[in-house]
DNA sequence: GAAAAGCGAATTTTT
DNA sequence: TTCGCTTTTC
């Protein structure tokens, strides 16, 4: 293939048309944040205080007042929100934006250890690693440490994954974080942290870096050398910091070191919506920002411009019964409006057909089907909806839960190729032999432990599948070979290559290898739009597409899609109607957190959330007679986040079987 | 001795 | 729908 040089888009010359008119589109507080572009800023924003549209303008205000777009870094939580604050700061500048850094903490981290890396004797070809290889390779060293003897209860990998994980977060010893969360593994603390040791130098051993790791070594970095620590810091001299609420104790640190010595620096969050603790988040970060950063200045911004005063009423409510109380009274300008609703359905199905019903409805009176979204506890409790959506022909996306990176067949695919960026990359190696008929975890050690020291592992496994007659390895080893010869192809390409070696395995492994197939056609496609390799693969793991859409049968409604959403993946979403599933008692809050104070707070705040996602319209729902293994009692009643709540401030409706899944509608 | 098949149990949220 | 353990097969 010849290359096509694109040139860049005109827009990079172009000057935004008139000056920036800031007062139009801010309030005082929001002004004052734009302009105190020095030193170290705190801002304490309620939910839909215009805080994106705040970020937007202070960046394009550095921009306009002479500071190099490179020299600004953009750190949010997920890279789609940096890209679409960056967006809109292109609408007010041009395209001098595109230059801005923006990303998560862990994008950073990536960048900046691929660049610098060496210096703390990482190779810069190093694997990203999602929470699934990092089982794997625990799961792995576990049975070789041999910890399971009888009778003894061994951790499952997840669990030993997730105190692992914790230690890093929360910046705690791994004994700490055992006596403290895993108490009744106390008598495993020895072999525990054996395992962790191990865990960390096969990491080392094979370039592999797990997400807590991009953090780890990132901080590492940055206390290395004093002189790479001022090139790095000199590169960013304004940050800006999105949901500071959900950072841990780790990124805080970081966000110091980067900081120093100019202090430029502005966080922005609400302690009110703190709802990622379970990942080491704290809001406890906000509290101290003023302390770490001597001299920040705090604004606050509680006008709220999204939601209906009767939807604020309910919000505010439900945050004032948290235990530590949050000093927080959201207003609107907007007095008038529908009363939030909460509505009974007899059970699961009855509660689909409802809000299916209400959002035909709803779209007739001229509701665009994107201006509404479904939310839930977890992704599991919207299995129903789904169905009935389908049968309706509202075609929708989903946020959240299962994802196509996490999927088996896809994890499959992509070792293949991460194998060829990192050839020392032994959990993927493991996963790839292990596919192989006639190869288990014996065997495939011993190979693994062969292949990642080969120079030219095709020729090699091509020796061992003649010692073995192994057609299977025999073939395997023909695709390494040609993967390897052409490693200068694009992602897309190697992607088919691999492919063309996988499919038969997949359609032998699975009965419902169609649905598979269509999966990877997806992220055949993605692969098109990458030129790098090393970006691909980084990509897929930091910033995996986690949407799936489910179009109806027939009808494409100008790409207008009802979302489903998990309430974590809503987080800074807003749309005009909301609705709430599930909102039971022992399902929201969960039975699993009702026994922990620090739990259900969290609950709770995440109750919250999902609340001030609504502009106009808001249904609570809950269906009613369902049995919970859990909590080993029928479940009947509504959250009890809703039981100090004042029935003047919500409908009550009861949905009463009409046949033919119409509903009737009774006050109460 | 190692791999594959079979069975019961458990299942939040995500970079 | 996958995890961890047990039984069966090679």
């Amino acid at each position: 293939m010849k290359p096509y040089v694109l040139t860049p888009s005109q827009d990079s010359f172009l000057q935004p048309a008139s000056r920036i008119d800031y007062e139009g589109a801010l309030n005082a507080a929001q002004l004052e944040v734009v302009f105190s572009l020095d030193g170290p800023l705190l801002v304490i924003a309620g939910a839909g205080s215009g805080k994106t549209q705040t970020l937007v303008y202070r960046v394009a205000r550095l921009i306009e007042q002479g500071v190099h777009p490179s020299h600004i870094l953009l750190l949010t939580f997920t890279r789609r929100a940096a890209q679409e604050m960056l967006q809109r700061v292109g609408l007010l500048v041009g395209g001098r934006s595109d230059q801005v850094r923006g990303g998560t903490f862990h994008s950073v981290g990536n960048i900046l250890l691929r660049r610098y890396g060496q210096s703390i004797g990482l190779d810069s070809s190093f694997t990203i690693m999602d929470r699934s290889d990092a089982e794997d390779v625990i799961h792995l060293l576990r049975s070789e440490y041999g910890l399971h003897e009888k009778g003894r209860r061994v951790p499952r990998k997840n669990t030993i994954a997730e105190m692992f994980s914790k230690t890093v977060n929360t910046l705690r010893a791994l004994d700490d974080v055992i006596f403290g969360d895993y108490a009744h593994f106390v008598e495993l603390i020895d072999d525990l942290n054996h395992l962790q040791k191990a865990y960390q130098n096969y990491k080392a051993k094979h370039s592999l870096v797990d997400f807590d790791d991009l953090l780890v070594k990132l901080d590492e970095l940055l206390d290395s050398e004093a002189a790479l620590h001022e090139e790095i810091s000199k590169a960013f001299r304004y940050m800006l910091v999105d949901e500071y609420q959900d950072t841990n104790f780790l990124q805080a640190r970081i966000l110091q070191k980067l900081a120093s010595p100019h202090n430029n620096i502005m966080a922005v969050g609400d302690e009110a919506q703190s709802i990622y603790s379970f990942r080491g988040a704290t809001f406890r970060n906000i509290m101290d920002f003023p302390n770490q950063f001597p001299g920040t200045r705090v604004i606050k911004l509680e006008e709220n411009y999204r939601s209906t005063q009767p939807i604020l009423n309910l919000a505010n409510e439900v945050i004032r019964g948290a235990e530590e109380s949050y000093d927080k009274r959201l207003f609107s300008r907007r007095a008038e409006g529908a009363m939030p609703v909460l509505v009974r359905a007899e059970d699961e199905n009855a509660q689909s057909r409802f809000v299916v019903q209400r959002i035909l409805e709803l779209r007739e009176e001229g509701t665009a089907l994107n201006d509404i979204a479904v939310l839930v506890r977890s992704s599991y409790q919207a299995f129903d909806l789904e169905i009935e959506l389908g049968k309706r022909g509202i075609s929708f996306i989903k946020r959240g839960g299962m994802r196509l990176m996490e999927t088996a067949h896809v994890k499959d695919l992509l070792a293949h190729l991460r194998v060829v960026e990192n050839p020392h990359d032994a959990v993927s190696w493991n996963r790839i032999l292990m596919l192989i008929e006639g190869i288990g975890p014996k065997k495939s050690a011993q190979i693994v432990a062969q292949v990642v020291q080969e120079a030219s592992p095709g020729p090699w496994l091509v020796e061992v599948a003649r010692r073995m007659r192994s057609t299977g390895l025999a073939a395997f080893a023909g695709c390494v070979e040609q993967l390897n010869e052409t490693p200068t192809s694009s992602p897309a390409d190697l992607l088919s290559l691999a492919s063309a070696y996988y499919l038969p395995i997949l359609k032998q492994r699975y009965d419902d290898y169609p649905k598979r197939i269509r999966d990877l056609d997806h992220i055949q496609m993605i692969a098109i739009r990458y030129d790098l390799l090393q970006v691909f693969l980084s990509d897929m793991t930091l910033d995996p597409p986690n949407e799936s859409v489910v179009d109806s049968e027939g009808e494409l409604l100008d790409n207008e899609r009802l979302v489903l959403s998990t309430i974590h993946s809503a987080k800074g979403l807003e749309w005009s109607c909301v609705f709430l599933l599930w909102l039971l008692d022992g399902k929201f809050p969960s039975s699993y957190s009702i026994f922990s104070n620090h739990e259900l707070e969290e609950e709770r705040r995440l109750f919250y959330v999902a609340l001030t996602r609504a502009k106009h319209l808001l249904y609570l729902n809950y269906p009613i007679n369902i049995y919970d293994r859990q909590a080993g009692a029928v479940l009947s009643r509504p959250s009890r986040f809703l039981d100090d709540v004042s029935s003047t401030l919500l409908d009550s409706w009861v949905l009463v079987d009409g046949g033919m899944s119409e509903y009737g509608i009774n006050d109460i």
